[in-house]
DNA sequence: TAGCCGTGCCGAAAGGTTTCGTCAAAGAAG
DNA sequence: CTTCTTTGACGAAACCTTTCGGCACGGCTA
């Protein structure tokens, strides 16, 4: 007749099976010897008072909460921001999230607070920190405060091995090759000049590129508040040149669009006239007329990588160098070379439909 | 000379500050009376000592763990599937974690767990569901623990009131009524035949106004595992029609694409010869050619109205019925009318830039 | 002067779980 | 028949914070 019966404990099963907490606790925690007999009485228990573990009092006891946190980057409030890629920026706390379940944890997503000091407050394990800014300040609290961290791509300050990345010297040169191999003889490149390792790793390396194959490099910088806008107008500029560029790498999200709008603009085709790459896939990539080669970042296994060695550094090992995932070229046709028939390299549609 | 402090308790602030816990308690709680000297003392103990608060101690001794859960939607493994639009669930969790935040709680992302029974493990206070199934099982369950959650969008078989939805209805007389007014004489709606309220609700609200307008509904129905191509294949039959639509209403994200796609291959264009709208806005519709006119589900308010709406149910209150957020309709030159000149009525960009 | 009240602070218990040390019983070895 | 070991189980402390009741003290009223 009890009006809401309080929220069993561990004792409430203690008693219904006829034994101690502690052999409770053995038992769901699969810890220490219990009679097997003892065990089943026990479990029937469980599920007969309904009895689910608090997390809090495990985590009072043990002094891990159990959860990781992920610090998503700012700007994230809008939608329709164009410089926002939200699909890398799901799939990241996707599988993020998949990844610290797998691990017995869970994830917190926490919006980057205005006073980085809060951080420390989320009291958790560890911090995942996409997009570090240069010389980020939060990484500066959390070391100081004691708490693990790690980031998604590479702080350019920073020189612990506690970050993961992509290689984007690869992928560059990976891009670069591509496109010569189908028949580019002069590969500009469009990218915006802002402290962040993806663009400095790329710019350094198509210059590399450049300086091998005894060309002049050809560089557009745009701007990333309105990459599409200002890689349409640096795209313009390099169609004027006396001997303007037959194939265009476009590094920012958005920019591969701009530099399409540019060259159609000027009365050539894509991929007759000039070739076109992005440097970050996504369904803008996808989904232009004609579909745009492009880079995919691996978003799913920066995140799985990221949460495997946040771990790591939580169970107190010692820094082994980042972690670098390798990226995929996703081709398609708008680098259909004159030289080579197109192969497309899709990868499989994945199993789970979904609406909308 | 210790190796490494212990992270200090509300006793170490207590002891350096010449004061019990219950005062250090009573300072960082703002409760209580406590002279203001005191107060003052036990403040700079605080941040001497570099106490920070232990969340599951709280917790345990509240009974309250101050956590909200998401449980995503699933099929977001992938990326590049089309039938995500990463934007509209980005921003949903963006924005309930900028909410829970405000509230003084914590947002736990939570991929939808094989058995969802497993859901009330988690033990938190609350669940948001985004895009509940039919009869969605994990609603039973979290019911049967006892656990507060709600829903964004309805469950079409519930009838509790703790969800939040958009007002379809309303805005799909909207766009209708927009159509028409900019000249439309035969409106065609292209959707999915799906348990969604999303879907029910529209494709009612276009047969009433074709009723009330004396006009013959026309509609097509694709697959929402591949739902570009089969709304091009819809839009396709449409076309080949002795009496063909002057416009289209296209639902699902990434069906409007699959219609231009097949109206542009017909020779017609957009929106010279059929105007074109779609039911959920994105980068995919701002950044087409043209771009489309489409409806803002409003994914910011949806996850504030959750919030809101799942703290009073934890609090005990009693549902008021569902929290119904308006619509706004973007519109764009897909329907820049015969009748009447293209006002652009584009949202302010938002202030945060970010790269990519 | 006696009684009362308000202020400022404290002691101790409680909240649910894990763990350490202990213990009884039963079997094995001498 | 001892003594030792193994097995299975238990009691109680500890983790950190909040809260309830209470206490001492100074000032006020009657």
């Amino acid at each position: 007749m009890s009006t809401r019966r309080a929220r069993p404990t561990i004792r409430d099963v203690a008693t219904q099976a006829g034994v101690s907490m502690t052999t409770v606790s053995a038992v769901v925690n699969s810890k220490g010897r219990v009679d097997p007999a003892t065990r089943e009485r026990v479990l029937t228990a469980v599920s007969e008072v309904g009895w689910r573990p608090r997390r809090s009092a495990r985590a009072l006891r043990s002094g891990q909460t159990g959860v990781f946190a992920m610090c998503l980057p700012v700007g994230h409030v809008g939608v329709g921001d164009w410089l926002v890629n939200a699909e890398y920026d799901m799939a990241l706390v996707a599988a993020c999230a998949a990844a610290t379940v797998d691990s017995e944890r869970q994830l917190l997503v926490a919006p980057r607070p205005k006073d980085v000091t809060d951080l420390v407050r989320l009291d958790v394990d560890g911090v995942i920190i996409a997009d570090p800014r240069e010389g980020d300040q939060a990484l500066t609290v959390l070391n100081n405060a004691g708490v693990p961290a790690v980031t998604i791509d590479r702080d350019v300050q920073r020189t612990d091995g506690w970050w993961v990345e992509t290689d984007n010297e690869g992928s560059t040169m990976q891009v670069l090759d591509h496109l010569a191999e189908r028949g580019a003889r002069r590969i500009a490149l469009v990218t915006a000049d802002a402290p962040w390792a993806w663009f400095e790793d790329t710019s350094a390396a198509y210059e590399r590129w450049c300086a091998g194959h005894g060309v002049k490099p050809l560089v557009r910088l745009i701007d990333v508040e309105r990459p599409r806008a200002t890689a349409a107008a640096g795209v313009r500029g390099l169609l004027r040149l006396k001997n303007p560029p037959d194939a265009i790498f476009a590094i920012p999200y958005g920019t591969p669009l701009g530099a399409l709008d540019a060259i159609v603009e000027s009365g050539r085709s894509v991929p007759g006239d000039v070739l076109l790459a992005g440097g970050m896939d996504g369904q803008l990539m996808q989904g232009s007329s004609p579909p745009i080669t492009a880079v995919d970042l691996r978003p799913l296994e920066m995140a799985r990588a990221a949460v495997d060695l946040l771990a790591r550094r939580v169970n107190g090992e010692q820094a082994a160098g980042p972690v670098v995932v390798e990226t995929a070229l996703r081709i398609r046709a708008s680098t259909a070379g004159r030289e080579t028939p197109l192969t497309s390299r899709e990868p499989a549609t994945r199993p789970a439909g979904r609406r909308r």
